[in-house]
This record gives structure tokens, sequence and C-alpha cells, in this order.
DNA sequence: ATCGGCCAGTACAACGTTGTAGACTCGGCG
DNA sequence: CGCCGAGTCTACAACGTTGTACTGGCCGAT
């Protein structure tokens, strides 16, 4: 059905090896034999097998993205800017839903399934850092998140310790004192729960603020549902806070609903930080002021990153960390600055701290 | 680096047929055999190489999926359930954005990039009815949305006009008469926009409402920004209304905002209704009352048409048109019956309609 | 005893492409 | 005049897999 070299060999009176010639540019084609093959193409419609080109090349010109869940719109818009930029690239992506379960995680990196993709960009959530070892596979592979560090892979990541500092110390400075967490998981370290935390203690401590445990509020995932929820506990059991920092958007966006609900004002009583940048913070009432860490950065550069080593498969470059750049995007959750010195800083355009991306 | 069947074969001390007919459980394999070959293959660490198994059988074990953007909640989480209902068929997705822009989408159609794949689920924006030959393709091809109908190739897609009819059935029971429309598209009859309003006036119609110009919100891209943009519009020419209709979730979200800094009340001044069931209506303020459009349905019969397809290429098959069924998911935004008898309903679960799937 | 049929396994070709080696022509130079 | 090198093109092999056709050996039925 679908014309092959041969057929175009056939008709344009050549070899099939000219035909595959011109297709690829090479030099050494008369004009007139040129035209004559490029004639053929049209003519029959060809388009080359990239299947078995695949086998010829060793390379497929697709890479695998592994992501928890396309239903998160924290993955769905980095899936976006994954793509784009490997569309930018030449290069076409193959999705992978995880569910963030650690088993399917596992079996995963060693589905043969990925043989069909030159590489991955895997962004686990149930694996932790004691699977470390499991990242040591036989293609080339760029992590993402904050499940697993100092792994045998590239690490694309964000400053989540500086940046939630950053969104704690901007709810300091607009004279917030008692600073309620949504989303803390119980006893964690690492991953993105425990490193935004410790940001936040570190904006404490630095301020002179005492840590109070009692408007730390615990969850699991981080579903709208479950920021809700939380939130819902905190006022239960008779907390007292004038802001939240809900760690992430979804987190801080199903809090902010429940303080609605119970008549508080937003940001009158109660502040309201998120993480993340979705775009559905720019539309919620009020709009969400958050933290941007970098999404687009962290696709093109897990793109970019991905790309030269499966250029480079025997360069002996020992695995990077790599870290994005973040800011704060103040909106009307947040914005209302208590003294003068933040009103300033809010008209000014909110770009408290751009760390220097960590190339090397 | 990766051993193939020759290594197998050789360490096993057998033909690589034999490798490959332990592989593919090939009955007639002696036991010792068989684990002589199993053995060599887990000392090795050997996996098929799917690229020459695609050569070989013509068949890659991968379709594409075509969206406008991932950003989009709708078709992120219609991508979510492509990608599942594909991996319980065994078979990998590769996600292609178009940004809903004609020009690409015409060009992804032919895009040699596809021979990696055994066939498309397609959900054009830009192109339209008049574009209809270009679906036409030499692959397995199925067609999403509401952009071109009777095309040469199998269409899913959901009962845009009776479902629209039925939410806006929903407002006139609860009371409501001066129903706005927020998304309008100026002069569409097909596509999502022109079916909606289509079901919207036959709701109209059918109760002996006045349809009324001057309550039809205009807009070009569903976004919520424009939702909001829309309803802004509305407000400040003075309609006057106690419904509002937005034509998807995330225009009825935007509008809802701007209907609340103005000071109304949802759902006691102004009911609002949607149309998707993104997992974020569940989490608005007020939880937002929408349709079901079938979105799960659609993709796994997307998915299992186009296997299909794949499966017997030579059938001569007509071109078939697959509805979903849809339901009201009854929510605070429209909740709020105004007479007993919807209040009965609205307490009774809210499956309003019911439709008969047309798998014919 | 001979044949047909089943079992176990093998050799070869083919899927469509591209790298390598080489054939053939032609012009220019020693 | 003969040789070299560059230009143009071709034949062949190979990427790793699997379908087809084949070889023997064995058993039971004729």
């Amino acid at each position: 059905m679908a014309s092959t070299l041969h057929d175009v060999a056939r008709l344009a009176g050549v070899s099939i090896k000219t035909v595959s010639n011109v297709i690829n540019d090479y030099p050494h084609v008369r004009p007139a034999t040129r035209e004559r093959v490029e004639q053929a193409i049209a003519e029959l419609g060809y388009t080359p097998n990239l299947t078995a080109r695949s086998l010829r090349s060793g390379r497929t010109g697709a890479i695998a993205l592994a992501v928890p869940e396309l239903g998160l719109s924290y993955f769905a818009e980095l899936a976006a800017s994954v793509i784009e930029a490997a569309e930018e690239a030449g290069v076409v992506v193959l999705v992978e839903q995880t569910g963030g379960d650690r088993d399917r995680e596992l079996e995963l990196l060693r589905s043969p399934r990925l043989k069909m993709t030159d590489g991955l960009i895997f962004s686990p959530l149930g694996m932790g850092q004691d699977d470390v070892d499991r990242l040591d596979v036989p293609y080339p592979l760029v992590v993402l998140g904050e499940r697993i560090f100092d792994g045998p892979a590239d690490h694309v990541t964000m400053r989540n310790i500086e940046a939630a500092r950053a969104a704690t110390e901007f709810l300091l400075r607009t004279g917030r004192r008692r600073i309620a967490i949504v989303g803390a998981h119980e006893g964690e370290v690492i991953g993105s729960a425990g490193l935004r935390l410790r940001g936040y203690r570190e904006a404490l401590d630095a301020a002179g603020v005492p840590f109070d445990e009692s408007i730390i509020g615990y969850t699991t995932l981080w579903h709208r549902s479950n920021g809700a929820r939380c939130m819902r506990e905190l006022l239960d059991r008779g907390a007292e806070f004038d802001a939240v920092f809900g760690l992430n958007d979804t987190l801080a966006l199903g809090a902010m609903r429940v303080l609605q609900e119970a008549g508080l004002r937003v940001p009158g009583d109660v502040a309201v930080v998120g993480f993340d940048d979705l775009d559905e913070a720019r539309y919620s009432i009020p709009s969400l002021t958050t933290i941007d860490p970098g999404r687009e950065w962290i696709a093109a550069t897990a793109v970019r990153t991905l790309l030269e080593r499966i250029e480079h498969p025997d360069a002996e470059q020992p695995a990077r960390l790599l870290l994005a750049d973040f800011r704060i995007a103040e909106r009307e959750s947040a914005g209302a600055a208590l003294d003068s010195a933040s009103a300033a800083l809010e008209s000014a355009g909110a770009i408290l701290h751009q760390g220097a991306g960590a190339d090397a």
C-alpha cells in the first residue's frame, strides 16, 4: 500500500540507494537525476518508513515522558511544555501515566515499551530515596521532581526550599505572623512537602517567629479535596492563623474555598499563597498568589539534557543536578500589604528572588 | 550493548528462531530447551527490540493522539482517559499538540512522524467542515469533536444539542427564565458552540420562552479569561438575567468569578451551569453544576474503534458516528430549585437524560 | 515395511532503510 | 598516452525480528 524506496527507484529508473541519497541530501547526485527522483517521489506520495529508518540507525526520534497523571494540572502543564520543547527539537513524545504508584514506576523503568524511544523523562512520585539504584538504567534518563536525589541520572528540578522560604518571607513581610500550612507530609524530609516545609521553617527562624505545630495541616495526596479537608480540620480544631501557605496550588485553592465557606475573607482575614503557578491560579476568586517554580525552563532543560545524552551516549560526564529559577507571582489572595514597604514592593513587579541557574 | 536474539541463541546453543519461538510461546518447544533459553534470556537481560519487531510485523503498538493543547483542562483529562484506555489494550500513546491551528492540523495529518504509529485519534479545532476531504488519509483515523461531520473516518463525539437542551431545561425547571449564554461563536452552526446554542434555543422554544439576543455573550477561544470578559460585557451593557449557561466549564468558571466580583450571589441571584464536568468543577466556589458529556466513554470508544480499524484494515465497513451518553452533574451553582418538583428531582440524583449509546 | 503425520528444531528470506565498498565515466595532468 | 582523482551511481550487507519452508526423528496406522 504505502510506497517504498523500491517503488520510487523503479519509477525513476535508478537504484534505491540513489533515491535514498536524494532524500538525505547527499551532494553527489546530478541535478537531472535528482529531479527525476523527486518527481517520482511526488507522484507516488512516498514518505520514508520511520520504523525501518529507526532499525537501521538505532534511533527512533521519540522520547518517553512518564508522569503520575495528566488529570493533575501541574503534570498536564508540564507535559504540554515538554511536548512543545521536544517538537522544536524535531522529536515526538510518548506519554505514560504511572498513577504515582511505586510498583508501576519501577515496572515502567524496565518496560520493553521504552525500546520504542531513545530515552525517558521520568517524574516519579511513589518511589523514594531508597529506590535510587533503580534509576541506573541502560538508556538515557532524566529525572524530575524531588523524590530522589543524587541518583545516577541527570536531575532537573526546582528550588523548593528557597522558593518556599521566599513565599513565607513574603507573607511575613506583609505583616502576617501566624502562617498555617496545608499539605504537609508526616515525617517527610525529602520530597516536595518536606523541602517546602523546611523552607517555611527557615523563614520563620530567620524572622524569629516561633514554629507552631498546631497550625500545620497534614494530608497525603495533593488533591483539591484534600486541601479542603485539611483546612476544615484546622478550622474545626480552632487553630488561629492570619495566613495559609498551601504547599501547592490545588491545595491552596481547596483551602481557599473552605475559608470562604467559613465566612473568612481572603486576603482580608487570611492571606493565601500557593505553589506551582497553574494557569488556574490566575482565574480563581480571588486570584492566587503563588510561586512560579520555572516549569517551562524545567521542561525545556529536561528535553535538552536528554537529547544531549542521546547524542553522546558514551560521554562519561557525571550526572548533573539542574535547578530552575523561581519567582513569586503576586495576585489578589496575598497582595494586600500591611505596611508601606511591601506596598512599594507590590507595585514593583514581585520578582523577589531570582536564583542563578546552576548549569554546572 | 543491548543483547539480541543472536546473543541469546549462542549462549543457549540453539538457533535464533528457537529463541524467538520461546519468546512468542510457540508450543512445539521441548521443556528442557525452553528452560535453557529462558535462562539465557535472564542471564543476558534480553528484551526484544520493538523497532525490529515493528518493521517485521508492520505494527508499532503505538497510536497517536492529537489535541489542541494539554494546558486546556478538557484535553488534559481527555488525554488521560485515552492513555489509560490504550494502556489497557497494551498500546502506548504519542501525544501531539496542534495549538488548534488549522495549518498545523493539516500538516499533522500528512506528517511522516505518524509512520511511527498504527493510527491517529484526532481532535481538530482549527479545521472546519470545508476540510472534510483532508480526513481521507491512508491510515486508520478516528476523529473527535464537532468541527467536522460526515467525514470519511469514524467519529466519536458527544450529544451536544441534547445535552445543552437538557442543561437549559434544567434551569427552566428550577424557575429561571432569563438564561444568558457565555461563549457563543458568531454565526457558527456546526462546532461545539453552534450545536450547544442550538440545544439552548430548542429548550427555550419548547418552553415558550422567547430567545433574546441581548443576553447572548460572544467570544472566540474558550479560555477562562474570555469567560470573564464575556460576562463583564454582559453586565456592563446592563443585560438582565437570572441564570448563565457557560458553553463549557472554563467559561462558566470565569463568568462565575465576575458575577461574584459584581456582588451577585451564585446561585441566589444567578444560577450557573457549565459543560464538560472537569475535575475542577467539583471544587470551585460554589461547585459548578455542569454536563458530564461522557468523556471517558469517548476516550475508551475512540481507542477501541481505532484498534478495530487497525486490526481489520481491509474491512470495508463505512465510517461510523458514535455518540456518548451524557448526564447532568448537579452541584451548588445551580442546585437551588425554585419549586418543589425540582427540589424532589434534586435529591433524586440528577440523572436527567440518559441517551442510548448509538453503537450502530 | 512403508507411509503419513506430528514434533522439535533449523535455514533462509524478508520487512525498508542506509553505510560501505566499489564500478564506471570523464577531465586533467605528468 | 596512461594514470589519478573526483563525480555519479550501484550492489551488497546489515539493523533484529518473524513467517515460511524445510529437515529429521519418531510413532502409529496401513
